[in-house]
DNA sequence: CTGAAAGCGCTTACAG
DNA sequence: CTGAAAGCGCTTACAG
């Protein structure tokens, strides 16, 4: 099998670094796409034409063609004959959009943190009970960005999109990638983002929620003192879940934003304690573990001295030291209302630009209990 | 702008569920194909022709398409004008594979184990770090199958594929998919994998060499009852696992096989607890947890009474409780290797079908101490 | 329902 | 280096 030259087409470009790279200035592939000669097909072959089958059944080329796009007007035996010759011979339809079962691309974060593969895991489930296949595009520090991903849908089958945690809920930056492919039509929903401008449908864990339930239990236990441990401030559920705070009449000042991270959990937690606060709610489990370590590396215990509150109940979390109190996010019951938002739009439903609002669950586990004074 | 008839070309096998699905009894699509409404293309107006561009431009067609398929023999002057006049009127070259910038395919299994999920994370990077993008295929139970997948990347524009702990570490079964790419010259490379009758590259993180660090480890600290905790028995890595730990001259009675997973270690532990084991070695993080769980349920602990070790050091391990004695799996190095081989494969360099085998690290935490008579 | 034939968009020797 | 013209593979009125 010959290895066909890494050039574009226009062949003016210079040599492209790898086969079947497209070249940067006329956004051209090479002649012969590397990709047939994966698929099976022999490039040196010329391949079967619509006269080959016509010549082997013994119709006209007229009516092979009619076959092929479907047209009416061909005695059902004709069809049947020449569908046949098509497959025996191995006719392969031209379909400059690539033939596919309409898949789905997922948007996520950096897969680090464990809930963002529960959200992977669900929605591959419930596409696949849906007959869909799903790929994941995971950005993350460091990896391919967001935007990078969504250019790249536009030059890949993909029939819809699902959008988890992703620059929709960056409240700074814009969205114009995804008012593009919106604009264009491309099915496309939310989770856990919200974006005015985005005519999308939204699928959320309500923040307010999330954080009432957290504040109520750790008031129940007597603290008053009680932190709020969070990441980037330009995050939309950062932003609201300070806001719950703040309409729960806690001063501005017990509020930390820094990073998402298990590393920002412990910078904020010492900021907190430092501060004298004697219970902390993180914006996410993996700040939670780090706001303990601090705890710790200050020579006190959850949750005897100090409570903490996690957000996302994502896996393990039962298996932590100590078990982690935290707000489960209603993972199984996002997905599905995604899924299905998606599936309707897929099907060319009218679509319907909201916000809906899912209900998280408080998990009491050990890191937290009474109030202690220090 | 209209949406199109549900139907496949042929229109004779009835309404499509979904626009855009392909037709399964005649494996076709519908005429105008969905995706083009998103990428802003008006399926209502024509077009642009070659015929367009040349009359813009005062060239004959001839020349426009000799521009358009990078042939020689066009003055330099001409080619640009005729580039210019592409540009402004828009015309679209006729990709069948679909215009693309050599996309990397990697099938994980399920993301609910943290361990694929850190081999996502750090194989995005690298990827991003070459100018790649990734894709990721999650299969998983309940999900979209490994052959599917496989299936599935024949009609989509994927030019090199990363398969970590797949079928291609499933004894049982056959790897047909993976033997047909790769027959193809789908540039392919197998992480924590290996069969030996596909002839592709192997980077795997040595079992014997995890084995013998952990049973090492616990007899220094006196125990003679150790029992091995594995997944099922199929998969190489629990196979490679038994072999060198009876190498190390402990019996095979000492060895269960359930599955990987928090229950599957629970279950696995429960049945060597009752040997009288006073330490499992087990075969992921993951069971190892479950296997802690059982402990405690019996009214023992960590590692008073029995010693656990764990397998991968996933991510957060040193959170748990108590923190996991584990056989940390060089993740970074394994991906980097991987994705090394993968883009010269891609390149155009022989395949170079082997395995290298990569050394883990013990990381003792505090599941593990001396030995204590039950 | 079917085919001969005209047509369409693109490519490619050939002539200059 | 460029265009007129023949050719290719497919589609589509039109005639029967």
């Amino acid at each position: 099998m010959e290895v066909p030259a890494t050039t574009c087409r226009t062949g003016a470009h210079g040599t492209l670094p790898f086969i079947a790279t497209i070249c940067k200035v006329c956004k051209t592939g090479r002649n012969i796409p590397h990709s047939a000669r994966w698929r099976g097909e022999d490039v040196l072959t010329p391949r079967v034409k619509l006269a080959d089958v016509a010549k082997v059944v013994g119709v006209s080329t007229a009516t092979v063609s009619r076959v092929v796009n479907g047209k009416p007007g061909v005695a059902e035996a004709t069809r049947t004959a020449v569908l046949a010759g098509l497959e025996t011979l191995g006719y392969r339809i031209d379909d400059p959009q690539g033939t596919h079962e309409g898949l789905i691309a997922v948007m996520v974060p950096e897969l680090g943190n464990p809930t963002f593969g529960s959200f992977a895991n669900e929605l591959v489930i419930q596409l696949a009970a849906a007959d869909r296949r799903m790929v994941l595009c995971t950005s993350g520090p460091g990896g391919t960005s967001e935007d990078q991903y969504l250019d790249l849908l536009a030059g890949v089958a993909v029939d819809g999109l699902i959008s988890v945690s992703g620059t929709a809920a960056d409240t700074l930056g814009t969205n114009d990638h995804y008012q593009r492919l919106l604009a264009g039509g491309m099915p496309t929903v939310f989770i856990n983002a919200y974006d005015a401008t985005i005519p999308g449908a939204f699928f959320n864990t309500s923040d307010a929620e999330a954080i009432s339930q957290s504040v109520g239990h750790l008031r129940r236990y007597g603290h008053t003192r009680i932190g709020l441990a969070l990441g980037q401030q330009r995050y939309l559920p950062a932003q609201r879940k300070a806001e719950a705070f703040l309409a729960l009449g806690l001063p501005a000042e017990s509020i930390v934003s820094t990073i998402f991270s298990i590393e920002g959990g412990q910078a904020a937690a010492s900021r907190l304690l430092d501060a004298g606060h004697t219970a902390i709610v993180c914006g996410s489990d993996v700040m939670a573990l780090g706001a303990i370590r601090e705890v710790r590396s200050r020579g006190l215990e959850v949750p005897d001295d100090i409570s903490i509150v996690g957000y996302d109940d994502s896996a393990l979390m039962p298996f932590t030291s100590p078990a982690l109190t935290t707000v489960r996010q209603p993972i199984a019951a996002l997905c599905q209302a995604a899924v299905e938002a998606l599936l309707s739009a897929m099907a060319g439903a009218p679509a319907d630009p909201a916000e809906i609002l899912f209900h998280p669950d408080l998990i009491i586990r050990r890191s937290t209990g009474p109030v202690h004074d220090r």
